[in-house]
DNA sequence: AATGAATGAGTCTTCATTCAT
DNA sequence: TATGAATGAAGACTCATTCAT
């Protein structure tokens, strides 16, 4: 007869909104009532969900990983040649960058505060995605994709993103020749 | 006068041995304890070169910034070609690649830490560096470059080093058609 | 009127059932969590038969402490001579031991927590019982009966049961001796 | 160059200013900042002396226990007889028997919190010390100095401690029959 | 009446910074 | 100038209590 709730739910709709502050101050800078505040519950509950700081940021960064392959795999299944599904992920990639640049930083602080493999294993699941849904060689077209990132987070006025596109477009070529 | 000099010259050792940690940990994980352990002085001596954690971090990036773009343009003024300054850049990179990184991240951090500008003209700087050690267009180069070390920071193993620095090689061409 | 024997039933059910945590533990320590779940109820059913913590401990004090008496009155109440009685104490405290050091204990905890008098008027009455029992001048046994207490509490195996039997009874003749 | 202390002077100082409020409140409800006021400290230099709260509890512990045996020891020793001794006992309990009731509710609480033998271990350290001194059997001689303690925690004015010393002289005899 | 999710003041503990030596 | 002991505000986390269901 208490409130009935769905656990994962309101775990995810917590993640959700978790994201924006780990992203932008990092999870060392982040403090408890602050998250709090920002996800619109009191530390209490926050804490009845996860059992410490450390596992939200941990859960972040399977949610937010998860996530974003799922939309990927959606849009570049809709082109049906190589050609296609590089400019799709082009525009994917271009769109969406802000999410994807966030879930880059958790990525590279969670390397820092659990010093395991889970970035790592995060980031090879991207690039597995990626090779699936592109086809071909994409060694470089990866690294593409993440100095796009990185460019986007630190200095995004300065990024010719349609130079980008272009360039991710010619790869079909590229990829054709080997 | 000496006296100058040794506070510069102390100031800057005690920067080249905060990088690792600032690096690994983040600034907010960072704490000045454990910093003036890693550095190999007294808390008290950290706060008689600076005058807070911040300032450190601010002065850290400063100075690895500089002397990376100074590295870089000794190495790559060597190539007379275009093609041999490209070659240059892909092992300059290539080895310095950990040192780079170390860098990136706390660009990146500086930037959540302080929200100012200095992190996005930090990477203004490099790219400007890169134009006029290399010339050309770059757009894309500078991307594959930063890249590179978001991938060789979180899973250098999986990373194919000479595939990029073929790519790196083959945008002589590419740079020469336009 | 047969709610008001199901609230009576049910505050003297839970309380029983919170004896134990609340010696082992003391005070301090108890959760209202844990004594929920110890006592197998809801934290909201706990509240909504006492109005809070400290009340339960105040409760379960007099709770223990009127039990303790009536027991020891029925069971002395059997013996006809000074001596018998004497005997029957000391059985009635060896068996008794442990409900009886619980006791003991809650009654120090709550001269902390409360520092009224409730805990000096507990034992003010168990010391009238003891008079009034037994017959007789009873300054050291009172006290030999709480040593006994004490060492049962903290060192169970170390004390020599038998011996203090003896001694109980042997104080047949010191009380017939004034 | 940074202020000298000696480490271990400075944390038996903070131990014996902790011992009353740690007795008066139990464990569980002294709070580290009362604690720290109490002594006359901060509470950072609580933490520079000790690791954490249970580790003052502890080390607590040990120094009364250490200080009363050794304030016992050299009190009796000056007793040439047994019954001297006996007598001296009794007035050692009787002055000190607000620290050494102090010492008792110590041991009891720690027994809660931490659950292991220390406390056992202590009592048994304070029962060698007394046979050794007093010599002779001393089973329920023991439990009446404990049963001292604990009335004169519970009920100070009640209790007549002039009936005690009495009963503790005429061990003499007592001792001496067997 | 019963439940347990939610709250937030309060607890233990940390750590940037200061300062006596 | 150098040291590290000391400070205390602030952080992560807890838990008595409330309240929607």
């Amino acid at each position: 007869m208490p409130k009935v709730v769905d656990v994962d739910q309101e775990r995810a709709s917590i993640l959700e909104r978790s994201l924006e502050l780990f992203a932008r101050q990092g999870y060392g800078l982040v403090r408890m009532r602050d998250l709090a505040a920002e996800v619109g519950v009191s530390t209490g509950k926050l804490y009845h969900y996860f059992p410490d700081k450390r596992s939200i940021a941990d859960a972040l960064l399977a949610h937010v990983g998860l996530g974003d392959v799922q939309a990927a795999a959606v849009r570049l299944s809709e082109g049906k040649t190589r050609r296609e599904r590089l400019r799709l992920l082009g525009r994917f990639v271009g769109e969406r960058r802000e999410r994807l640049g966030v879930t880059l930083l958790l990525a590279l602080d969670h390397r820092r505060v659990e010093g395991g493999t889970t970035a790592r294993d995060a980031l090879r699941v991207y690039r597995a995605a990626l090779t699936e849904q592109i086809g071909g060689d994409d060694e470089v077209l990866f690294t593409v994709v993440l100095g796009l990132l990185v460019r986007s987070i630190l200095d995004p006025e300065a990024l010719d993103l349609d130079a980008h596109l272009a360039w991710m477009e010619a790869q079909a070529e590229a990829g054709a020749e080997r």
